[in-house]
RNA sequence: GCCCGUUUGGUGUAGAGGUUAUCAUGCAGGAUUGUCAUUCCUGCGACCCGGGUUCAAUUCCCGGAAUGGGCGCCA
C-alpha cells in the first residue's frame, strides 16, 4: 500500500501492510504486530480477528492450544476498536470459498497467534461504528472525528490531502519558488472583503490574518523573487454553506517580474502536475478506489481523476457577462458573478476555467490596472482573475499594483487610509519589482478531486460558524 | 444576515391524536463455524426542551435550542 520505509518500532516488528506485501517471504517467521481490532469472528474454540493499522489489515487466527484458554477468551471478549499487540507466526490464509466461475482472490497472509496483549480496550457502544453499514450524520461524525477517521474512505481523504499538498509543493519548488511563512497575528484591520477575528496581543488589539497577501508582496520587495506559502487564513464571516470555513488553508504564491497571465500559467501547470501525479500514483489510486467503494454503498457515481488539458480555458469577464446574458441569466456589467450564474457559465466548461480581467471596482486595492484597458461599457478593467471549477471559485489572483501613487489612490478610493497601511506602502517606496500571485483554497481543490460535496469533509477539524470544538 | 426543512434507542431510520412505537446497525447472552464486515436464536435500548389546545400530545399549535439545505460574501 505504501512505498514508505517502515522500520520496526518498540511495539511491532512488521506493519500489517508488510505482512500482506512481503507475506510469501515471511511464512513461518515469528512477528509482532499491533493494531485496532477491526472485527472478530468466533466464540468457540477458535477465533479469527481482523487487525487494522495505518498500512493495512491482517487477520490473526487464535486457537486455545496455541494461545491458551485464558488469552483466547480475552480476545473473544474484547470490544471492537480496542488496540492490541499480537505475536505469532505468519502463514498463508486458506483461500475463501468462491462461487463457480469466480476467480479466487490473490494469496493473503495471516498470523497464527501465540501471545496477545491488550494495549487499550475500547468502550462500547461506539459513538459511531467504524464498520457499520448505517450512515452517520456529519455532526455526529465531527463530534467524534477520531473514530470517523478510522473509516476507510475518510482516512483516504486525508491521505489524498497530503498528496495534493506534496505534489503542489513539488511543482512550485521546481519552478523556483521558495516556501515561506508570514505572520497570522496582524495589527492592521481588513484589507477589504471580509471581517476579521479580533484578538488581544498583550496590550494591543490585533487580528487573525485574512490572507498572507500584503506580506507576500513585501517578500517581492525584499527580493525573494518567487515565494509560496501553505498556511491558515481566518475569516469572521457568518456564512454557513458547503464551501465556506472560518479557518481554511490557502496555497499562496507571489512571483516577481510577472503579470497576471504569467501566474495563471504557474497555476494551471501546478494543478496539471497535481492531477497527473495523483492519477499515476498507486497509493493515490488505492485511496480513490476506497472512496469509490464507499460511494457505491451510497448510490453515488464513482469519482475519476481526469487530468485537465493545458491551457485551461480563459473567459474574460466581459465575455462571461455576455454568455450569461445569452443564457438568460440575470446579471449586469459590473455585478459579481454569483453561484447561479456560474452554473450557467460552467455548462460549456467541464473542468477548470479562468475568469480574467474583472472590473477594477470589484477587485481589492492591491490589484493592478493598465490604463486604457476598458470593458464593453468603457469602465476600467483590472489585471485580477479567478479560477473556477463549475460553480465554485477556487482561486483569486492577479497582477499587483506596484506603483505607489496609484496604490495609495486605490486605498483611498476603497475607503481605506494609506497611513494605516504604512508598513505595507513603505515596501513600494524604495524600488519594487512588478509582481503577481494568487491564493488557492486547498479544501476547495480537494473537493473537486474527491467529489466531496461539503468542504468539512476535507478538513480534519473544521472551524465553521457553529463549531470550534473539537 | 435572509429563506426553507428536520429533530424517535449508542448510530441511522419507519410511523400514528389513544399502538406492546418499525426496521437496520450496535450491545449482552447462547449455539455454530478455517471464518471472510461469519451464520442462527434470545434478550437490551428511543419519541429535543418549555408552554398551549385536548378526556388524551412523542404526534396538532406557539416559542426556544440543536441540526440540514439554499442564498448573499468569499478561497
Amino acid at each position: 500500500m505504501s512505498n514508505a520505509q517502515w522500520h520496526p518500532t518498540n511495539y511491532r516488528t512488521h506493519t500489517l501492510g508488510q505482512i500482506q506485501s512481503e507475506g510469501s517471504d515471511l511464512i513461518g517467521q515469528e512477528v509482532t504486530i499491533a493494531g485496532f481490532l477491526h472485527a472478530s469472528r468466533g466464540k468457540g474454540a477458535i477465533c479469527f480477528a481482523d487487525l487494522r493499522d495505518g498500512t493495512g489489515m491482517t487477520q490473526i487466527f487464535a486457537k486455545s492450544d496455541s494461545l491458551g484458554e485464558e488469552k483466547l477468551s480475552l480476545l473473544q471478549s474484547l470490544n471492537r476498536e480496542s488496540t492490541i499487540q499480537a505475536t505469532g507466526t505468519v502463514a498463508e490464509k486458506r483461500p475463501p470459498k468462491v462461487k463457480e466461475g469466480e476467480t479466487p482472490p490473490p494469496p493473503a497472509y495471516e498470523v497464527l497467534v501465540s501471545d496477545l496483549h491488550v494495549i487499550a480496550s475500547a468502550e462500547a457502544p461506539l459513538p459511531l461504528g467504524v464498520t457499520d453499514t448505517v450512515s452517520v450524520g456529519l455532526d455526529t461524525r465531527l463530534d467524534n472525528r477520531f473514530l470517523d477517521l478510522r473509516r476507510a474512505h475518510v482516512n483516504a481523504m486525508f491521505r489524498l490531502r497530503g498528496k495534493v499538498l506534496q505534489y503542489g509543493r513539488e511543482h512550485l519548488i521546481n519552478e523556483g519558488f521558495v516556501e515561506t511563512h508570514t505572520p497570522k497575528i496582524v495589527a492592521t484591520a481588513t484589507e477589504g472583503g471580509t471581517d476579521l477575528f479580533p484578538m488581544q496581543y498583550f496590550d494591543t488589539p490585533a487580528y487573525l490574518n485574512q490572507s498572507p497577501q500584503l506580506f507576500k508582496q513585501l517578500c517581492m520587495s525584499g527580493g525573494l523573487e518567487r515565494v509560496f506559502e501553505v498556511g491558515p487564513a481566518f475569516r469572521a464571516e457568518k456564512h454557513d454553506t458547503y464551501r465556506h470555513l472560518n479557518e481554511f488553508i490557502s496555497f499562496d504564491i507571489e512571483c516577481s517580474w510577472a503579470d497576471d497571465n504569467d501566474v495563471m500559467g504557474v497555476l494551471e501547470r501546478m494543478i496539471h502536475h497535481i492531477w497527473k501525479s495523483i492519477a499515476h500514483d498507486d497509493e493515490c489510486k488505492s485511496h480513490i478506489n476506497t472512496i469509490n467503494d464507499y460511494r457505491a454503498t451510497q448510490d453515488e457515481e464513482p469519482i475519476e481523476v481526469i487530468v485537465p488539458e493545458l491551457p485551461f480555458p480563459r473567459v474574460e469577464y466581459d465575455d462571461a457577462i455576455r454568455i450569461i446574458k445569452e443564457k438568460g441569466g440575470k446579471i449586469e456589467w459590473g455585478d459579481d458573478i454569483d453561484a447561479e450564474n456560474s452554473d450557467l457559465l460552467a455548462e460549456d466548461l467541464p473542468q477548470f476555467y479562468f475568469l480574467p480581467r474583472w472590473p477594477m471596482d470589484l477587485k481589492p486595492f492591491y490589484i493592478h490596472q493598465v490604463e486604457g484597458e476598458t470593458g464593453s461599457t468603457g469602465r476600467q478593467l483590472s489585471r485580477g482573475f479567478d479560477l473556477n471549477f463549475g460553480r465554485d471559485e477556487l482561486t483569486s489572483g492577479g497582477q499587483r499594483e506596484h506603483r505607489i501613487d496609484i496604490l495609495c489612490e486605490n486605498l483611498k478610493d476603497m475607503g481605506l487610509d494609506p497611513e494605516e497601511f504604512e508598513f505595507y506602502v513603505a515596501g513600494f517606496r524604495h524600488g519594487v519589482p512588478p509582481h503577481a500571485g494568487w491564493g488557492l483554497g486547498v479544501e476547495r481543490i480537494l473537493m473537486k478531486l474527491t467529489g466531496a460535496s461539503n468542504v468539512r469533509e476535507t478538513v480534519l477539524f473544521p472551524r465553521d460558524r457553529k463549531r470550534v470544538c473539537p
